[in-house]
RNA sequence: GCUCCGAUGGUGUAGUCAGGCCAAGCAUUCCGGCCUUUCGAGCCGAUGACUCGGGUUCGAAUCCCGGUCGGAGCACCA
């Protein structure tokens, strides 16, 4: 007996054993390994400009094992560049965490911490673990290649000792003397060998200005941080794989214990503007009007759009840490934001392509539109219509319709095509038509912003002027009304 | 080139560590239908996937070997 015939006897003959638990879904991430009480992490943005989807990965993913364990979520700013750093990234990189709902229990900026840094720098030379070189970049990079160590390698701590506080004292311009971390000389991947811990960078700082010169490089400070700030899980990109492998050699020398590693895949993200370089130059060029100009993938253009902080919650949770590379889905991010604000959100009317048209009606007409389909509760868009009323029609559809055709102007009465006009009926059609959007003649203009710079023209029923909130424009989508603009969020 | 990482429907994921409950779950999109004074929401239905080849095993999406493809790193950036 086949298992068709199987299940067919068990439909008909003993349909109460169908019963079957449907399978709840987990949105929910794994249980991190090695977890002793509270958790301690971090997220580690540099300051070079406000935080974006990329971005919110990160935030969304630690914050949630902090929330799920307690304990300790760090934001660690890492300015040890002096270079491409902007000042605002300070302000408006805690401003984008807070719109997320991620709570940051503590904030460290690297670049007041050098002194501390210096000082571990200091042991690690008397310990034998760090050299300066100077003068032999060049060389020092050619020899790694073929795994030769330079001569500057075995030198005595005393001397490296020496030759680091003649780089702190500002004796060496630019690239002319680095701290080395030893490694291995032999690792398989050359970057891993003999790392640069520290080097000379006379740019100003815009925290610090010219106070100092010599900057640990981002292996060397992530290190030291991550061990005296407790850290006990780190979950970042894959990008940062290898930075894990060189970091760990500092753990190993001064016998730290190894927080747990997580690296989650690339994403990509299509259609979308993410890079601070190229956002800068619009913003500098004036071909975008700011940090949240909706064309961007910045937090603050996602906000400004309409996007629910919730939404990443709930997207990146169900991305969880696939290592992996993937594609950021639009569709189902907004379908995610789409069921998060469906219920709170009004419904107006707009027309876009308007086109005035007389409907001829002999007797005053009132429309009686719902606010929320769901909520008969939250009340009604209601207009008084004169006799031989002029209203707006989107254009597009009017076109569509044939001669003789019979459709409904939504929530106000039949209209038939006649002579190439639509005008009032009083014939109710039978079956399914069409049923379209329209708007009253004091109706507002208005300019709906899309993020692919498009912009749609039209016009705006009354109740919804002056509006300030995201709304669901019937049959055209979901937006975040500015007054007689709007953000288009998503269909 | 070298080093490392990965591969489940169109897309995103669950399952892989501890092989059998997977005849592969969920979400989303597309398609069809129902409902409806929105093309939204809801309901019903349908299509659609374990990268390939070997091996181990009674049994492999899962373990082993090899190939292919994709990605990242190979900085005095983070």
């Amino acid at each position: 007996m086949s298992r068709d015939q199987l299940e067919e006897i068990v439909n008909t003959e003993y349909p109460d054993i169908l019963i079957r638990e449907k399978k709840e879904e987990k949105h929910e991430l794994p249980e991190l390994p090695n977890v002793h009480g509270n958790v301690v992490m971090r997220m580690a943005p540099s300051p070079s400009g406000p935080l974006h989807i990329g971005h919110s990965r990160m935030a969304i993913l630690n914050d949630e094992y902090v929330r799920r364990y307690g304990g300790r979520l760090i934001l660690r700013i890492e300015d040890t560049n002096p270079e491409n750093i902007d000042p605002d990234a300070y302000k408006m990189i805690p401003e984008d965490l807070q719109w997320l709902g991620v709570n940051v229990t503590e904030t460290v900026i690297q670049s007041s911490r050098m002194e501390f840094y210096y000082s571990e720098a200091r042991r690690m030379i008397s310990e034998g673990y760090m050299y300066v070189i100077e003068e032999n970049q060049k060389e020092f990079h050619d020899l790694k290649l073929k795994k030769i160590p330079v001569m500057e390698r075995d030198s005595e701590p005393s001397v490296n000792l020496e030759k680091f506080d003649r780089m702190l004292s500002g004796h060496y311009n630019d690239g002319e003397a680095a701290l080395v971390m030893k490694t291995d000389i032999n690792h398989p991947n050359p970057s891993v060998r003999d790392w640069i811990a520290f080097r000379i960078n006379t740019h100003e700082h815009p925290l610090t200005g010219s106070r100092y010169t010599v900057y640990p490089t981002m292996n060397f400070s992530v290190s030291v941080d991550d061990h005296y700030l407790g850290l006990t899980h780190v979950i970042r990109g894959i990008d940062h794989l290898v930075n894990t492998e060189k970091q760990k050699y500092v753990f190993m020398y001064n016998n730290w214990k190894l927080p747990e590693y997580f690296h989650y895949g690339f994403i990509s993200i299509p259609d979308t503007i993410l890079k601070t370089t190229i956002i800068k130059e619009g913003i500098k060029s004036g071909k975008y009007s700011g940090w949240d100009d909706i064309r961007l993938g910045t937090l603050v253009a996602l906000k400004k759009r309409g996007y629910r902080p919730d939404t990443f919650r709930k997207y990146w949770i169900s991305s969880g840490m696939n290592k992996s590379n993937a594609t950021f889905s639009w569709e189902i991010f907004n379908s995610m934001d789409r069921e998060i604000i469906d219920y709170d959100t009004e419904r107006y009317f707009f027309v876009p392509e308007p086109t005035p048209i007389h409907i001829k009606n002999p007797l005053v007409l009132k429309s009686h539109a719902m606010l929320h389909p769901q909520r008969p509760d939250s009340g009604f868009r209601e207009y008084e219509l004169p006799p031989d009323a002029m209203i707006y029609f989107p254009e597009e559809e009017l076109s569509k319709i044939k001669e003789g055709e019979i459709i409904r102007l939504k929530d106000l009465c039949a209209a038939i095509m006649k002579g190439g006009k639509l005008q009032y009926t009083k014939d109710e059609p039978e079956g399914r038509v069409k049923i379209i959007q329209w708007a009253p003649e004091n109706s507002g203009d208005m300019e709906v912003f899309h993020p692919d710079g498009n912009i749609d023209k039209g016009k705006i029923e009354p109740l919804a002027m002056d509006k300030h909130q995201v709304v669901q424009l019937e049959r055209y989508g979901y937006v975040n009304l500015y007054g007689t603009r709007a953000y288009f969020l998503h269909k």
